[in-house]
DNA sequence: ACATCAAACTAACAAGCGTTAGTTTTAATA
DNA sequence: TATTAAAACTAACGCTTGTTAGTTTGATGT
């Protein structure tokens, strides 16, 4: 009978090897690396996974996709841009917290996806033009200064990017927490106005 | 009789590296890949390196150098904290247009030094050490406001690390403009002010 | 024409890679 | 207690890795 259990063993390889991933690169971490971590032989992991490559599919294509979800819920709410700005904050945020290995991983290992490459492509083209199309209508709306909506997303989206490498070395500090103080800095700037 | 060569073909095989590097990571490039790429064999690279690690120690440890530096001459400007930031954006707006693929290795492959790593690790803790100098010198002289230091650094840094990524897509646009309008969006936030 | 020397070459190595095949262990079910 | 299935194991494969040793090439200076 089959029973429906909470984690199996292939998610427990998938998680090990993101740990691995974010510590040395999709690259530099062997299938025996794994092993040894889980104190199995690296011939063992293939009762659960088909191979090297599916581990890194298995990692990116599930968060990506979670950013996906997120970005169509924002586009639907009923709110002004610089709103929508601050959800996005909330999402990278959220999602980061609970998968920083993981993210590590869809920052630095995507270009070694082999099959599922493009459709990773298409992901992350479909965000950035969701996202770019959120800073035009806010500064359409005049709510966001008239500067280069590129370098507007750039400077903003490259934070939330690195969000992995600082969040694990904050613990304590709470994610509601961090979102306002983070989306503050990114709209409002840091200048003192006087 | 040794003539003084503005590029030595030691120079070439760094800077042929560092293109691979950027597009697979250091762990994903072999000699034999470095070596196809100037058209010769991977035994003949051993004529100018000493070794694969030998390579990457030149990349980054030359930027990292570069970086301290830079700051070096920001710390001893007789300048207030925002200046002092504007000028860091434009350290890193130079150094990354000057050295596009050096930068991606010292983002992503650092952890792959072996004899260097510790000195690496020093300089970026000296830098990021200065860095939050100068906030805190800014929020104290109430030029910037009384945040979180750490996150204000964090955002900050992040886009500044992220810039390899995104300078390259845009040759046309010059050094300046794209130093001052981010350094403006870093500074003075997107919002519109009422 | 000859010597020199940098920079290429061929050939090979030992170690490590992802992966497969077939076998044994383990623990729950009938 | 016997059966079954999941999950571990051993052993090995073909291939790639960084690197070395020794040799040939080709241009330069005397």
């Amino acid at each position: 009978m089959r029973e429906l259990k909470t984690e199996t063993r292939k998610d427990e390889i998938i998680k090990t090897a993101a740990k691995l991933f974010k510590k040395k690169g999709y690259s530099a971490v062997t299938m025996r690396d794994i092993a040894k971590t889980m104190g199995i032989k690296a011939a063992s992991l293939y009762n659960h996974i088909q191979s090297k490559q599916d581990i890194l599919k298995s990692i990116i294509i599930f968060i990506a996709e979670e950013f996906t979800t997120g970005m169509e819920l924002i586009k639907a709410s009923n709110t002004n841009s610089l709103e929508k700005l601050h959800q996005m904050v909330v999402l990278h945020v959220n999602i980061t917290s609970r998968n920083t290995y993981q993210m590590a991983a869809l920052n630095n290992d995507w270009m070694h996806l082999e099959d599922q490459l493009d459709y990773y492509l298409l992901l992350r083209q479909n965000y950035e033009d969701d996202f770019i199309n959120i800073i035009k209508s806010g500064i359409n709306a005049k709510e966001i200064v008239n500067s280069n909506p590129e370098i507007i997303m750039f400077s903003i989206l490259s934070t939330l990017r690195s969000l992995y490498l600082w969040i694990p070395k904050k613990e304590d500090l709470d994610q509601n927490e961090l979102a306002n103080n983070l989306s503050n800095v990114l709209i409002k700037g840091i200048v003192v106005k006087l």
